[in-house]
RNA sequence: GCCGAAGUGGCGGAAUGGCAGACGCGCUACGUUCAGGGCGUAGUGUCCGUACGGGCGUGUGAGUUCAAAUCUCACCUUCGGCACCA
């Protein structure tokens, strides 16, 4: 029997062996400096999927290069277990949750483990096991305490069969998915944490290398916009209060002549006339059944309804009317505008279908303010139509508007951004409970620290609606009030999911602490993460959340720095052989531990990374796949088989070959550490073919061969941890490759002595050129007007220009 | 709709201002005591040409440049996110 590649020998093996000597341990007290490498948690769903394998395999490569770069790598894995799902199996198929969940647990554990991935699985974490979402409750009471939750009313989407709300992925076309009614938007009481009070940090990424395009997201979802408020007072006897706006063009206020308020927004119900009320409370239910994408539209045709309230304008003095429109959202602003249709779009086709006012406030070259406007325009040269005003520029405009509403307190300068509070509280049973109890004589009082956790109960009922059950569990409601003793009930709303993966980096520093969240001493060794990835879907929520809690943290004296993750790197998604999204229905489902019992874990880290570049994410192409394994026959065959080896093989190829081994090693280096893994392995794959054509071209130098093998193993000891382990041992060196040294290039042996220039006329390919390495600019122009094709082509005529690029081309232009 | 990306051979992709198609799959031919989905060598964008060579070619249209897949503008298509999926 020959000695061939067989990783289904190997790679159990080798996990075994790795598991047992605890090679991927990260030490709490280590002397080489550390590594926090961390890739997103996942889900629980019940099956590892080939996704998880495409986030997580070139993480712990990444993770596996910096241990042998000679970090102390800490590198851990858990589950974000709390969720919809665990509650819909639990209604579907009359389940515990919890045990729906700590079985996937269970099964999808073993399924990571055949990636082979270097986790430290002591440090696991589970988001809904008591002693983690004890400190969740911890968390949020601590954020109660420093004044950042506070209770509000927010929309919801309400199902009026079921008597639940429902998540935005349980509204199927506008109607329940269980039970088929008709969904409305309804206000409801709901926890809030103040990120907007951070807003403006996090918009800066001082000191951290995340990606332009998330930082680019982020910004625009925070969406900071700096105007005024300005208040209107409302032409309604029973309404004192003005009526505020926010708007960012305050230099246009002489030419709003209404108002627009969201539907939801609390003065509808005050203002409306009772000629209007019909229409109005009409246009109200309609817009509970548009969502939000819907409403913010700009192809959408404008709609609306007439209060039959008025507003004085402040600065014209105008009496204008008040309108209600969908395109007013209550969660933006102040849920209000002055609609100024001169100047905005949507202002403009609301005027027009509505037939409203429209006066211009600025001259412009190409408009006739005289006329009516056919069209609005944002920006003019001087102020009209705006009494004192008139004739200011549109540089100075909205200064000195903002600075007389000052003066005469009719308004201020004001930031808003379109990031909203973030809302924590879920009507849902598989969470965190808030950490509440509702007393009649002391309203809402936190739970004591000493009572956390809150437990969630267990055997409960759970009834098809989708209701929670936490209602209905009588002995879990009723509680006595911390404060007085007296009968009081327990909030039934749970946390939010994201909060649990807001602070989970955290934990795994210390992770079985019963005292605290994590141990001052875990904190300095491990904090922040170096290195984060996960999926680019988690751009603006999950990423925004977490850096906020981590400033939040930071703002208690919890943690030190301003950032969590120093840099991030998001994969892109591996879809389908047929290029679109893996899904059951769609048939084209790649199942990892199909892929594993097929061709060993190596081949399949292998190959999902040479499918093309992480970051852009693709489809996965299991036929390609024989490529992978033919390459990685190809190394054991070299490492393995017999070569015949000599002290006096001809120097030129002795050189030759040590130059592609550090050529490999720099180019290699370069793009693990940039996460271009398909790239790395094209290096790799150039490399094992000249150590073919060096092997089979004669007797190869002894040193120059052995470099070249251990340099080609311990390049591929991250990608493929097994069968470079395997042969690692069989050449003779000590356990284990993946505590061993990454190599460096020395330039000397990469260095070329040869450059091959290309030659150009008039921008076109004309002819080569080698030259030594170190030829001057002088060299090689003379080199090329000496060429034979250059004089045939160039003849008698004088180039215009001739462009050399060194180490590159020469063009002669004509 | 809004925000962010991406579009290159038969396929996955490489090249981030400087030789388009690295590396791999597939295909073709040849070799191999190779009975199979093994291994090796050569070829493989397209058109003209026996060949040397040349024309065209990176979603579409314009532009900047000695030089554009790469930069700029407009458009088309696909993908990710849009706040209770995680």
């Amino acid at each position: 029997m020959t000695d061939r590649y067989n990783p289904h020998a190997i790679e159990p093996k080798w996990r075994e062996r790795w598991e047992e000597s605890r090679i991927y341990a990260a030490p709490d007290d280590d002397p080489r400096p550390k590594w926090y490498a961390l890739t997103m948690f996942p889900y629980p769903s019940g099956d590892l999927h080939t996704g998880h394998w495409y986030a997580m395999a070139p993480s712990d490569v990444a993770a596996r290069y910096r241990r042998m770069l000679g970090y102390n790598v800490m590198f851990p894995m858990g589950f974000d277990s709390f969720g919809l799902p665990a509650e819909n199996a639990a209604i579907k198929r009359n389940i515990d949750p919890k045990e729906w969940t700590y079985h996937n647990i269970d099964r999808m554990r073993g399924q990571l483990k055949l990636m082979g991935a270097s986790f430290d699985w002591d440090r696991e974490v589970i988001t809904s096991d008591p002693e983690f979402y004890k400190w969740t409750q911890w968390w949020f009471l601590q954020f109660y305490k420093r004044g950042l939750a506070y209770e509000a009313e927010s929309l919801a989407n309400w199902c009026p069969g079921c008597q639940t709300v429902l998540a935005n992925e349980q509204v199927i076309d506008g109607r329940c998915e269980r039970s088929d009614d008709l969904v409305e938007r309804k206000m409801m009481r709901q926890w809030f944490f103040k990120i907007t009070a951070y807003a403006d940090e996090l918009l800066r990424y001082d000191n951290i290398d995340w990606p332009e395009r998330i930082k680019t997201m982020q910004r625009n979802w925070i969406g900071r916009s700096e105007g005024a408020q300005l208040k209107f007072a409302v032409d309604v006897p029973a309404v004192s209060e003005p009526l505020t706006v926010f708007t960012t063009r305050p230099d246009t206020v002489f030419g709003a002549t209404f108002m627009v308020i969201a539907p939801e927004h609390s003065l509808v119900d005050r203002i409306t006339t009772v000629e209007q009320r019909g229409e109005i409370d009409a246009y109200v239910v309609a817009t509970g059944r548009t969502t939000e994408i819907d409403r913010l539209s700009t192809e959408r045709e404008k709609t609306g309804a007439f209060t039959g309230a008025y507003a004085i304008n402040p600065f014209s003095g105008e009496r204008i009317p008040i309108w209600i429109a969908d395109y007013v959202l209550v969660t933006y602003g102040t849920g209000a505008i002055m609609a100024v249709p001169a100047h905005d779009q949507r202002d403009f086709a609301f005027a027009k279908k509505y037939g409203l006012k429209i006066v211009p406030t600025y001259d412009h070259p190409d408009v006739d303010t005289t006329k009516p406007l056919e069209a609005p325009y944002a920006h003019g040269g001087r102020m009209i139509n705006s009494g004192p005003f008139d004739g200011t520029p549109e540089a100075d405009a909205a200064a000195k508007v903002v600075a007389q509403a000052e003066s005469q307190g009719i308004g201020e300068g004001a930031v808003t951004y379109r990031l909203r509070d973030w809302s924590v509280s879920r009507q849902r049973f598989w969470g965190a409970p808030l950490p509440f109890i509702h007393c009649p004589t002391h309203g809402t009082v936190p739970v004591p620290d000493s009572d956390l956790p809150v437990i969630l109960p267990e055997n409960v009922e759970f009834k098809p609606t989708g209701q929670s059950p936490l209602q209905l569990t009588e002995e879990w409601v009723n509680v006595p009030c911390p404060v007085c003793g007296e009968p009081a009930k327990r909030e039934t709303d749970t946390l939010d999911t994201f909060m649990c993966s807001s602070w989970y980096q955290m934990r795994y520093a210390d992770p079985h602490n019963p005292e605290r969240p994590f141990s001052k001493a875990a904190a300095e060794q491990w904090f922040p993460v170096d290195q984060y990835t996960g999926g680019a879907e988690h751009a603006v929520m999950h990423l925004l959340y977490t850096r906020f809690f981590w400033k939040a943290a930071r703002d208690m004296g919890l943690v030190e720095g301003d950032e969590p993750m120093k840099r991030l790197v998001n994969q892109g998604v591996i879809l389908g052989p047929d290029g679109n999204r893996m899904s059951k229905s769609r048939g084209n489902v790649v199942a990892p531990d199909d892929q594993v019992d097929k061709w060993g874990a190596d081949a399949f880290r292998c190959q999902l990374m040479f499918v093309g570049p992480w970051d852009q994410g693709g489809p996965y192409n299991p036929t390609g796949m024989s490529g992978i394994v033919r390459w990685l026959n190809r190394v054991w065959t070299l490492v393995v088989e017999p070569v015949r080896l000599t002290d006096s093989a001809p120097p030129e190829e002795t050189k030759a070959l040590r130059r592609t081994t550090h050529k490999t090693i720099a180019s290699v280096t370069e793009e693990i550490a940039n996460f271009r893994f398909n790239t790395m392995i094209s290096r790799l794959m150039e490399h094992s073919t000249a150590m073919q054509k060096a092997r089979d071209a004669g007797p190869v130098d002894r040193e120059a061969w052995e470099e070249a093998v251990r340099t080609a193993l311990l390049l591929t000891a991250p990608l493929a941890p097994h069968i470079t382990e395997e042969l690692w041992e069989r050449i003779g060196q000590p356990y284990s490759i993946h505590l061993a040294s990454w190599p460096t290039a020395d330039p000397a042996f990469a260095h070329d002595d040869e450059v091959e220039l290309v030659v150009q006329i008039n921008g076109k390919v004309r002819d080569h050129v080698t030259l030594p390495a170190e030829a001057s600019e002088a060299d090689a122009r003379a080199a090329v007007m000496a060429l034979p094709r250059v004089a045939e082509l160039v003849g008698d005529s004088v180039p215009k220009k001739v462009i050399y690029v060194p180490g590159r081309l020469v063009n002669i232009v004509f």
